[in-house]
RNA sequence: GGUCCCUUCGUCUAGUGGUUAGGACACAGGAUUUUCAUUCCUGCAACAUGGGUUCGAUUCCCAUAGGGACUACCA
């Protein structure tokens, strides 16, 4: 079967692209590559009161910022088009059409207000709540007096009585629902289109899809999606459903409580490599033994398989997001990364605009700090002072390490700097050292004062190389004022 | 309320009918380093509870508890 392999991820255009249904995303991806099968994308837009302007966009960047390329979809095509739900009406309605006439379907004239009332009583009688099934007997009379009085009406499916369903979940193994708890689902909406259970299950079958690879909010409507198929005389496909991801209170990612959508951990400064590769271990893992962490995007695919995700959901733990972001800042080049860093730092307007990102002075910074950075939004946050003479110094590492005695040392070590034939770190490593085996003096007394003087801040780069980077005269002008704060 | 799903260190997880229950992040301590970060040691820390099945259960079964999903003319 293994060629035979067609996913898809069907997200709805109501809004951002969360990580969960990005992980979602990445496990049909997964699966497909690692089979050699296809991925297809499919935009679910069947409620219009729901869809938002700038989703499908939103949703399609994320996708691709993330490397997740589909083989069919909405942009670039396929042979089972279109995939876009709104695009294929005709094709619900018809097969609306072929339930009706093999009476597994029928039309209910129900207003919202019954509907609500029924729920109601039914609740307040501890009743299974939904439909009654009001409509599912009418007599052909009685259904044609109200079609021809024009009354609205919905499709809804007939749920065969005293059955069981039984399916597998490929991570969960079988799941039996009684059809006695599924009532009479609406198929088709009285605006003419369809629902997503009706959809979901045409399209699948229609695209060729083989494994349903879904949220598990959708275990619960898999019966009912066995039984269209089952109506339809269709073989259904494989399903599997993805546990969700929390936040660490346990409850769902929010973008109130934090980062939720693919886009806010970009801008937070997460890498796609990095974000891939965590979510692709959030819920998986390769098992057998094989306890590495940090895999390529063909380690992961290689690995993968649908067995090895684990039915729980679990907590995303942004710390260790910002370890493994941490290897992937310091694995990268200053050149891949400065197109991000430079964004950052023309939003804080420490560099101008029209500042050229392939400049060397600014992959020089990037350089320093990506080996010890998590993210790339702390490269453009710590390293400000090198567009920029500090305006203040560190409180607490000025009370350690501008003394009245420091002055002295600041002035002899410009004076040593002055005189030095080439301004580079090699020379300054050696300067220093030398002047701290003269005095007696330890070279971190030399250098934690020059560090603060330089930067304004008791942390960052090794001394020596951001010396030589910062040059010859901001080095000088930095001291120089480093040693008037001291005195006044 | 009903139906269904889930349950190994704080977090992500490996794992087995008999193991000192392994790794990673985090945390604590130490070493290295001019600072920070890295790196390297060391430490801390888990099989939800109760019944079975079994010579033996963390592992299999059943309950209970806790968490979650669904219960729309939303997906």
């Amino acid at each position: 079967m293994s060629t035979d392999v067609r996913v898809r991820f069907a997200p709805s255009p109501t809004g951002y692209l969360h990580v969960g249904g990005a992980r979602t995303a990445l496990f049909n991806y997964l699966f497909a590559k690692h089979t050699g099968g296809t991925f297809v994308l499919r935009i679910e837009d069947t409620d219009r009161t729901r869809y938002v302007e700038g989703a499908v966009k939103e949703i399609f960047d994320s996708l691709r910022w993330l490397g997740l390329s589909w083989d069919e979809g909405p942009d670039v095509g396929g042979t089972s088009g279109p995939y876009v739900q709104s695009e294929r009406l005709d094709i619900y309605k018809k097969r609306t059409q072929d339930l009706l006439d093999s009476d597994a379907a029928y039309r209910c004239f129900c207003t919202p207000q019954r509907l609500e009332e029924v729920r109601l009583a039914r609740e307040k009688a501890k009743m299974l709540t939904g439909y009654d099934r009001h409509c599912r007997d009418l007599s052909k009379e009685e259904e044609r007096r109200l079609l021809d009085g024009g009354a609205p009406f919905v499709v809804r499916f007939k749920v065969p009585a005293g059955r069981s369903v039984v399916f597998l979940d490929m991570i969960r193994g079988a799941i039996e629902y009684k059809t006695e708890v599924l009532d009479d689902l609406v198929i088709l909406k009285s605006d003419g289109f369809p629902t997503y259970h009706l959809a979901n299950v045409v399209d699948d079958h229609e695209m060729k899809i083989s494994h349903v690879l879904r949220g598990d909010e959708w275990i619960s409507s898999t019966p009912r999606h066995v039984l269209l198929y089952e109506a339809f005389g269709w073989t259904p496909p494989h399903f599997a459903h993805m546990p969700v991801i929390l936040d660490p209170s346990g409850g769902k990612l929010s973008k109130r409580k934090g980062a939720a959508s693919v886009m806010d951990y970009k801008n937070r400064g997460i890498l796609s490599d990095a974000l891939f590769n965590f979510l692709a271990l959030l819920g998986w893992s390769p098992g057998g033994g094989d306890e590495r962490e940090k895999m390529s995007r063909q380690e992961i695919i290689n690995a993968f398989s649908l067995e090895k995700i684990s039915p729980k959901s679990a907590v995303l733990d942004e710390k260790k997001l910002d370890w493994m972001n941490g290897l992937y800042m310091a694995e990268s080049t200053a050149e891949r990364l400065a197109p991000d860093v430079c964004k950052l730092w023309k939003e804080k307007g420490v560099v101008t605009v029209d500042r050229d990102e392939t400049d060397p002075y600014l992959l020089g910074v990037i350089r320093l700090f990506k080996d010890r950075s998590k993210r790339v939004t702390e490269i453009a946050d710590n390293a400000v002072y090198f567009f920029k003479d500090p305006d203040d110094y560190e409180p607490k590492a000025v009370q350690k390490h501008f003394k009245p005695e420091t002055v002295l040392v600041l002035r002899e070590l410009m004076e040593n700097i002055g005189s030095l034939a080439s301004f580079g770190a090699k020379q300054l490593d050696a300067l220093y050292h030398d002047y701290a085996a003269r005095t007696g003096i330890s070279v971190g007394e030399l250098v934690h004062p020059t560090r603060l003087a330089v930067s304004g801040v008791s942390f960052g780069p090794g001394l020596f190389e951001m010396m030589e980077l910062l040059g010859k005269d901001a080095v000088m002008r930095r001291m120089d004022r480093a040693i008037e704060t001291i005195r006044t």
